[in-house]
RNA sequence: GGGCACGUAGCUCAGUUGGUUAGAGCACUGCUUUGACAUAGCAGAGGUCACAGGUUCAAAUCCUGUCGGGCCCA
């Protein structure tokens, strides 16, 4: 870097008042490549076409190429810098779209995180899935739209915020119910903005003007409608019934979060015998604990249980009724130890005979099994645990103790008494809540509950009609399973951190009227109250609040404004697609269906999306109990950048498959080898732009370059690039991300890369140029959606170059008039390039590379020194002219003299020892004097021969069977020149070989 | 117990209406500091597509069964 531009490149930046980004920071470093890169990066604080203007005029300034652009890419100087800059100039709102086709709106809204939680790899991968898909569809011109916004997460919120009192010494039941609700939400406050700055981390191009919150008051509102809606048609109602009860969070939960392990935790089956009601002993003897309680009884019967501290409120013992052994004992009573209840021995055909003893205890009041033959049998319940599960006054001496104290208490003493038969180790299917932890008490209290199968019906129908659609198509079958087998929702929870619900009791009873109503809110409350009883009471409203996925059902509409009639609701509603985790399939997306039909009359989004799961190496889930194998994406970023970390989500499987991730500590890093590959190839973009536009830079145009055509190459890489803009457009439209990602790369490290721009060394014609800069911008815009700021850095450098090549405003390019490549419209194929030039590029190219490829492969074979240029002769039949015109590309490319390199149309084999290559109709000699080793080339050449024959018999059977009859035309006649083929390329093999 | 997927190179995975010699990245081997890039280039090696049957002109792909590990629901 010259020192001498440095004063004029300080003065342009002074003098538009950008000192304060770096002049102190310039002047300060020692190093000119540091100062310079500094000041380049004050630039591009800039806005769009000062930024553009900027470049032309630091290069002016400067009078040099690229050089300015570091060698490597740097994620950290770009990702920041060019979010705020999407973001402040409002290229995230749909109002903000440039280019429009004419397709549909694309809205999809954001699946709500826990708005106290921190980013993790499910969020990280959901948000580079719904960013491409975003993305893609804004650069294909459809107006979009993508809602960003939070869930208030009931229980993990609410406990959150109770861990938080606890280390003070505090509980919420110390405190009104007003004052910790404010607690949450300051702590609500301090924590939104973590997440949603990670989410923009991520680069996501959400529309943050709109972003909603579940307990906004616009959806507070919504939530309300839907259940007075529900409610008025008799789909919500209020039941006292067995539900799951979380003793640590003191509230009901539904059946979705009550977790199980697989196989059952550790445990022990207990087998307990219960004396039986006879003239001789017709109840306990003395007091419990006195070792004396049964004494006397003569007969029993035996129960084998996993719970025995529930034996206190048994109100039945139950056996099949075809099990033999017990028959004599129906209608017989037994009596429960410690509390001397006299039970009934009842038959019911649920028992198995074969689990335990056959015959089991009966805990109405405790147990859903047993609930249901209560029921049946009209037995008594008994409560004997209170909310928090320890023992109450119904548990006699046992009363107050947590209710595993209390078995192992009670275990002591059925010992002491005489009335432990066993213990059994057993493995348990215990319940535990998804969010506690705690293990799940079933429990009789009153709840709210949604009857969902009225819904559930219209929900399969639309899937089943095809006006939603799920990908992958699998995941339809577990959505209609569990549709089908729908129990009502439980959507009431005992909380303080949620929406309320909306029903007022009268405080004091009223005789023969409503027990309860239903109301937007207070007062209508109250006017309904009193329009009832005529005259007024005081009313209060049910404590309860609602299920946290009651409000996120409504999310799709509920952010655009529903009930209202919203220009938002009426523009994008209903949505177009809803990306998320498959292990929410039940939880939100049914749900969601489900109330979206029932409160807006449509399918919420006619498309739902599903990825997999993220898990460790192992397979396991990521959890936070292992750390070692746990990644934060925000780690991951700061290591390899957003753009690697979300190419590499997108194309590590396919949709709806898991990824497993794969961490290394590699010097106190954490490492993923792919993640490495995609930061790679984030770099090998850049360079390929650095190049770029130095060509650019040192083009000047030569009066004589307007005439000349397209180079063989130059063609190619068009015609390459249409193919690929087709392709990939077709996969993106078909879900395909992974391998649209993988297309892409290939096209742009392969062809662009590997060949185009060596090749594009070789000739500095305006068309080069031209297609330098055609397929660089190609392969930008097609990958924008994958790698958003590395793409849209480079191509704002493209911007700005070639504005300044061709002394244009950049807004007069037409490739080029787009404010931000985000804007800019994803490239189409265009027909006129599938035939002409094109199509024979796209037919001799290869057979160019096919060359290059086979003689470097010689060379590496023989060794040969890469210094060393090679002779070599080409027998290239109708090729000739092709391979003539492209002597330079073959001479500089695989390292042959091009003096001693002849190209004819036929060629006698040369005399003298060479290594001979057959590539079909071309064949090649590299006369290698003094490297040659005939039996190496002999064996070489065998080993082909080989190779060949086995794929000649295979063609033939294939041609002489009934291949020949009935497999499509095109397929026979591609066979058959497969088979001419390797049978010319035989019979020139042997050729040599015999000459050998 | 019911259901859903899966098993492809040493590793992680693509492979979408069945149709070239089954692909990629990483790892591995050899050569290379060439003015885009060593975060690189060039070349190479590596697979009985879990196994056994079947359908078909043709199977990694469809069907049946076996084995192995996984997930969801009860």
């Amino acid at each position: 870097m010259s020192q001498s531009g440095e004063p004029a490149a300080l003065g342009w930046l002074t003098g538009f008042g950008f000192a304060r980004y770096s002049i102190e920071g310039v002047l300060r470093s020692t190093q000119s490549k540091v100062r310079w890169y500094r000041a380049r990066r004050a630039l591009m604080l800039l806005s769009s076409e000062d930024w553009t203007r900027g470049v032309f005029i630091f290069r002016t300034t400067e009078g040099q190429n690229m050089t300015q652009l570091p060698k490597a890419y740097d994620p950290q100087s770009v990702e920041d810098r060019l979010y705020q800059w999407w973001e402040s100039n409002g290229f995230f709102k749909p109002e903000a779209q440039q280019y429009l086709s004419g397709e549909p709106p694309f809205v999809i809204t954001i699946p709500p995180p826990n708005v106290t939680g921190t980013l993790h790899m499910g969020h990280a991968l959901t948000s580079a899935v719904e960013d491409l898909m975003v993305r893609y569809y804004r650069m294909k011109g459809a107006r979009t739209l993508y809602v960003p916004g939070t869930d208030h997460a009931g229980i993990a919120t609410q406990s959150v915020v109770e861990k938080r009192l606890a280390k003070d010494g505090k509980r919420r039941q110390d405190m009104s119910r007003s004052d910790f609700v404010e607690e949450v939400w300051d702590w609500k406050e301090y924590s939104h903005g973590i997440i949603t700055r990670q989410q923009k981390k991520l680069g996501i191009s959400a529309d943050w003007s709109r972003e909603r919150f579940t307990l906004d008051e616009g959806l507070s509102r919504a939530v309300i409608t839907a259940f007075k809606r529900l409610y008025e048609s008799g789909l919500i109602y209020k039941d006292t019934r067995m539900v799951n009860w979380d003793p640590v969070q003191l509230t009901g939960v539904s059946d979705l979060e009550v977790e199980f392990e697989e196989d059952g935790e550790p445990g022990y089956l207990w087998t307990l015998r219960y004396p039986v009601q006879t003239n001789r002993w017709d109840g306990p003897a003395a007091e419990w604990g006195s070792g004396k309680w049964a004494e006397g009884a003569t007969e029993w019967i035996t129960v084998a249980t996993t719970r025995p501290e529930t034996l206190l409120g048994d109100t039945a013992v139950a056996v099949n009724p075809d099990d033999d052994r017990y028959t004599r004992l129906v209608a017989c009573s037994a009596v429960v130890p410690v509390v001397g209840r006299v039970i009934p021995i009842i038959s019911d055909s649920t028992v198995e005979e074969d689990f335990g003893t056959g015959a089991v205890k009966i805990t109405p009041a405790h147990d859903f099994n047993d609930y249901e033959v209560g029921k049946r049998h009209h037995l008594e319940y008994v409560e004997v645990m209170n909310e928090t599960a320890h023992m109450n006054q119904n548990a006699g001496p046992y009363e107050g103790l947590d209710r595993f104290v209390c078995r192992k208490r009670i275990v002591d003493d059925l010992r002491k008494e005489g009335l432990l038969v066993k213990v059994e180790d057993y493995r348990v299917r215990l319940g535990r809540g998804q969010r506690s932890g705690a293990v799940i008490e079933p429990r009789i209290s009153p709840q709210w509950f949604c009857d969902m199968h009225g819904m559930a019906d219209q929900a399969m129908e639309a899937v089943r009609n095809g006006r939603i659609r799920i990908v992958p198509e699998r995941f339809e079958k577990t959505y209609f399973h569990w549709l089908e087998n729908i129990h009502d929702w439980c959507i009431s929870r005992q909380l303080w951190w949620g929406h309320q619900i909306p029903v007022w009791y009268p405080d004091k009873p009223q005789t023969g009227k409503p027990a309860h109503f239903c109301a937007m809110n207070e007062l209508e409350a109250y006017r309904e109250a009193r329009k009832h009883y005529g005259s007024s009471v005081s009313l209060t409203q049910d404590p309860d609040v609602l299920d946290t996925w009651f409000s996120s059902g409504l999310w799709p509409f509920s952010t655009l404004g529903w009930p209202d009639e919203t220009d938002d609701f009426k523009n994008y509603y209903p949505t177009t697609m809803l990306e998320t985790g498959y292990d929410i399939l039940f939880f939100w997306v049914a749900r969601m269906i489900m109330l979206g039909l029932e409160m807006t009359g449509q399918p919420p989004y006619n498309t739902v999306y599903l990825h997999g799961l993220i898990r460790t190496a192992d397979g396991e889930k990521m959890s936070k109990s292992k750390p070692d194998k746990l990644v934060d994406p925000l780690e991951l970023i700061d290591t390899y950048g957003t753009d690697a970390l979300r190419y590499y989500l997108v194309t590590a499987g396919a949709a709806g498959g898991d990824i497993k991730v794969d961490v290394k500590i590699v010097d106190g890093k954490k490492r993923v080898e792919r993640i490495d590959g995609a930061r790679n190839f984030a770099n090998k973009l850049w360079n390929a732009v650095r190049f770029v536009l130095g060509k650019i830079e040192s083009y000047q145009p030569l009066a004589e370059d307007a005439s000349s055509g397209y180079s063989l190459a130059d063609a190619w890489i068009r015609a390459r690039g249409n193919q690929v803009a087709a392709d990939a457009r077709r996969l993106m439209d078909d879900y395909q991300y992974g391998e649209a990602g993988r297309l892409i790369y290939d096209y742009a490290w392969g062809d662009v890369c590997d060949w185009y721009l060596e090749l594009s060394k070789l000739q500095s014609t305006r068309q080069t140029i031209e297609s330098l800069i055609w397929s660089t911008d190609l392969m930008l815009r097609l990958l924008h959606p994958f790698m958003p700021y590395v793409t849209e850095e480079l191509w704002q450098h493209l911007k700005g170059t070639v504005a300044h090549a061709t002394g244009l405003d950049a807004q007069q390019l037409p490739d080029f008039s787009w404010k931000a490549l985000m804007l800019a419209p994803y490239p189409v194929a265009d027909e006129t390039r599938a035939s002409g030039e094109y199509a024979r590029a796209l037919r001799d190219m290869p057979v160019v590379q096919d060359v290059i490829r086979a003689i470097r492969n010689a060379r590496a074979e023989y060794k040969v020194p890469l210094d060393r240029r090679i002779a070599a002769l080409l027998n290239a039949g109708s090729m000739t002219s092709v391979l003539n015109e492209q002597r330079k590309a073959i001479a500089v490319l695989a390292r042959v003299d091009e003096e001693r390199l002849t190209v004819a149309e036929s060629l006698p084999a040369p005399e003298n020892k060479c290594v001979t290559l057959v590539l079909g109709e071309v064949t090649a000699y590299l006369p290698m004097s003094g490297l040659v080793d005939l039996d190496m080339e002999r064996k070489r050449l065998q080993s082909e021969l080989d190779e060949l024959v086995k794929q000649i018999g295979k063609s033939e059977g294939l041609l002489n069977g009934d291949f020949a009859k009935r497999a499509p035309a095109a397929l026979i006649d591609k066979e058959r020149a497969k088979l001419a083929d390797a049978l010319s390329k035989r019979d020139q093999l042997i050729e040599h070989l015999t000459q050998l």
